[in-house]
DNA sequence: TAGGATCCACTGGTGGATCCGT
DNA sequence: ACGGATCCACCAGTGGATCCTA
């Protein structure tokens, strides 16, 4: 009941763009799966169904989604005009790294070379079943979207090594910003404090701005504030 | 319906012979819990059953079952006559630091530095819940009996150091070996070749073998070959 | 007999994101 | 608007051990 794998780019966009226009409950029912909820509950549950219904490799970490493409999924909920309701979550922050690792090394850099963006419709409120898949981008950063993105890596890096994680705030970046990720108080992860000491941190990720996106939706090749 | 923990060694004491002479059922029953199965099912299940009738912290890794009193709790299958059936599993054997570790500061010393040992009477081929409690024993190594178990250690750790993990069979060490731990082709852990190469292999843990816990259920000072 | 293989329950960490006060 | 807090599903790893052939 599971798609194959798209063959290539050009499937893959063909199999997203069948999609648009539809609900979640629609794409639900043709692969036999239950309507998710959403709401405080199941957060991340259509990014799960989009990715079955695309043939996307299940729960493969440190992978993009279509590892024979290279190509990211990202889901982003928008509202009826298609202007993001919400920043979007890219990948966790290695924050043991911080001072070994390049932009051109980075896990956010591999995970924003080639997304397939999935606009999803979504009015507050109403049932998760009700939201529509909007038109689908394929995006690839420019060489100016790039070197934002890099500025952006290379601040937040630089301060973490000056001031250690617990000093970085969610203001930091242009496009790109690091928030915490995982429920607070449970998930602990090894960093480094202002002094070098080592200390336990909660889990944190960078995020794309909904100003940035919001742009790139309506022009890939975008360079907003 | 759990049992709080015991509050200090004498009440552990006190329990565990408690539940000396009762079968598995009976224990299951007073605690309000399922009879677990056993064969190829459930290996593991008598051991957490007793971990919650005498009011061990649950699972709470690399630290003893009771962490106050700093005692670990291990069952051993013994015949009707109490000879241990199998060897004792210890903890697992932290590969990657084969070079860097000493007995002093090894989690299988600190592992064995207390036990409380709880036989459980088996007949093979019979139902678990048919199995009874022995009688308990409280142990900590004679200075003769740690010098053996430490020569082991040493013995298998610059074994390990000079040839790799792959070249280290269970026929090494005289109370204490290694073993494979996990199922085979599943779990994976990283170690050192001979060339000192990063590889990965199955998970590994110590045991001690059945004649040391045969001779020490007789007679808790034993020095066996 | 015992070395090598294997089994289940549980949970912490990760990947998917959205919620919600200020 | 947005920074900080939070939610669920899933799975590999760990802790509890015993099984099973040669």
């Amino acid at each position: 009941m599971t798609p194959a794998p798209p063959v290539d780019t050009i499937d893959l966009l063909h199999r997203a763009r069948g999609l648009a226009g539809r609900t979640v409950a629609e794409i639900a029912l043709s692969l036999g799966l239950a309507v998710p909820e959403l709401g405080t509950r199941g957060k991340g549950r259509i990014g799960n169904l989009v990715e079955k219904a695309l043939g996307a490799t299940a729960g493969s970490a440190a992978a993009p989604d279509f590892p024979h493409l290279g190509i990211e999924l990202k889901t982003i909920p928008v509202d009826g005009s298609g202007r993001p309701l919400e920043s979007t979550f890219v990948c966790t922050i290695s924050l043991g790294d911080a001072d070994t690792t390049s932009w051109e090394t980075s896990l956010v850099r591999a995970k924003l070379a080639h997304v397939l963006w999935l606009p999803i419709v979504t009015a507050r409120g109403r049932p998760a079943a009700e939201r529509r898949v909007g038109t689908p981008l394929l995006w690839q950063p420019t060489a100016d979207q790039e070197a934002i993105l890099r500025a952006d890596f290379d601040d937040i890096m630089g301060r973490i090594g000056v001031g250690g994680v617990e000093g970085l705030t969610a203001r930091a970046g242009r496009w790109l910003q690091v928030r915490p990720k995982a429920r607070t108080g449970r998930a602990r992860t090894w960093s480094f404090g202002p002094e070098g000491e080592l200390i336990a941190t909660v889990p944190r990720g960078f995020y794309l701005r909904a100003r940035f996106t919001q742009a790139l939706l309506r022009d890939p090749s975008a360079v907003p504030a």
